[in-house]
RNA sequence: CGCGGGGUGGAGCAGUUCGGUAGCUCGCCGGGCUCAUAACCCGGAGGUCGUAGGUUCAAAUCCUGCCCCCGCAA
């Protein structure tokens, strides 16, 4: 079947590399047009554009679905979309212009986590759990009819970055089992099951670590927030991410006033840690100082002795 | 010309306002203490202060150009 993929980060183009590279006859390529990236303001196309120009396939760059764009899907004849984080909503018009659908890759096990960060959200949750599900689109958010799904483990330091990357390895599993019963018409597809919720995009608020919270729910922010927006705290005026830090088995010493205070920093064997809420410690691992690399928390500590606390 | 912050021994920083031959916390090497140690004590190596030029008796510090790095915003 002649397909149109449409996809814009990293991981879209990787799996239309692995789509190409398997002998699935990609036809064209929909993604979102150059857009500035940086300080210098470059415009720069999209990592699907680039894969797809370096594969030779046909593109078109679009941030909405207008008839123009749906005269050039037209022409191009192609069966059925594949969609792995396009970043526009399709309206029913867009759908309705491939004869046998639109196929949505979606980082999480829906009904859960619909929305743009699905692979952040599971993390902020602290779940255990999570997965890819390939699934018809409709004209909702997330909602339409599933034709498959692969759940996996989340490891136990796993961030955002990682997990989505092995998510995208697992959609290859599931594109490879569906898309041949996709060809030959034999896909059953099942209504979505369960309680739906919802997976917003992550907002540079939401990131700030708040250090009344217990070191557990601060290292599920951590992890989620990391490669994007991630975490940060203020420390002297200064913001400082913080792109590594683990919930640590340790107590605080309650023959130590001082440590006790919410945000206070203290260092043990070689190791920097914050008291967050509820008697609880955060072992910082990473951090990130504005206008500086990112550095192992003990290096930033050991030029930064009369720090007291972050906030 | 979107806003802003940085480049100082292997690492992270101070010193730059008010020029006068480099300091702190670590790491590293050697020695000591100790049952032992990532703890403690003593000693040591290691720096063209991003780069090019200018001012000066003297520049990490003042002036100018250039290179590299980073956050925010998009």
């Amino acid at each position: 079947m002649r397909i149109l993929f449409a996809g814009t980060p990293d991981v879209s183009a990787n799996i239309l590399d692995w789509l190409v590279k398997s002998g699935h006859d990609v036809v064209a390529v929909l993604t979102r047009t150059d857009s500035y990236v940086g300080r210098k303001k470059e415009l720069i196309p999209s990592a699907v554009a680039l894969k797809a120009e370096a594969l030779g396939l046909t593109v078109i760059k679009a941030n909405r679905i207008d008839n123009t764009v749906l005269a050039d899907i037209g022409e191009l004849n192609v069966e059925i979309a594949i969609v792995v984080a396009y970043g526009s909503i399709l309206k029913q018009s867009a759908l309705d212009a491939v004869p046998n659908g639109w196929y949505n890759l979606h980082f999480s096990l829906l009904p859960k986590f619909r929305g743009a960060a699905p692979v952040q959200r599971a993390l902020l949750a602290g779940d255990s759990e999570t997965g890819v599900t390939m699934f018809k689109l409709n004209a909702g958010m997330d909602s339409g009819p599933i034709a498959s799904s692969l759940s996996t483990a989340i490891g136990f330091n796993e961030n955002a970055g990682e997990l989505l990357l092995r998510l995208g390895e697992l959609s290859k599993s599931l594109l490879s089992e569906s898309l041949p019963q996709i060809y030959s018409g034999t896909l059953q597809l099942k209504d979505q099951v369960g309680e739906a919720t919802a997976a917003p995009k992550l907002t540079r608020d939401e990131a700030r670590l708040d250090f009344t919270k217990p070191a557990k729910s601060l290292e599920n922010l951590v992890r989620g927030m990391n490669p994007e927006p991630m975490a940060w705290c203020m420390a002297n005026d200064e913001v400082l991410r913080v792109l590594t830090a683990f919930d640590s088995p340790i107590a605080i010493d309650s023959s130590n006033g001082a440590q006790r205070a919410i945000g206070s920093i203290f260092t043990s064997e070689g190791k920097v840690f914050v008291v967050c809420g509820s008697g609880s410690v955060l072992e910082v691992i990473e951090v990130q100082p504005s206008s500086k690399r990112a550095m192992a928390a003990r290096d930033w500590f050991n030029g930064n002795r009369s720090l007291e606390r972050l906030n």
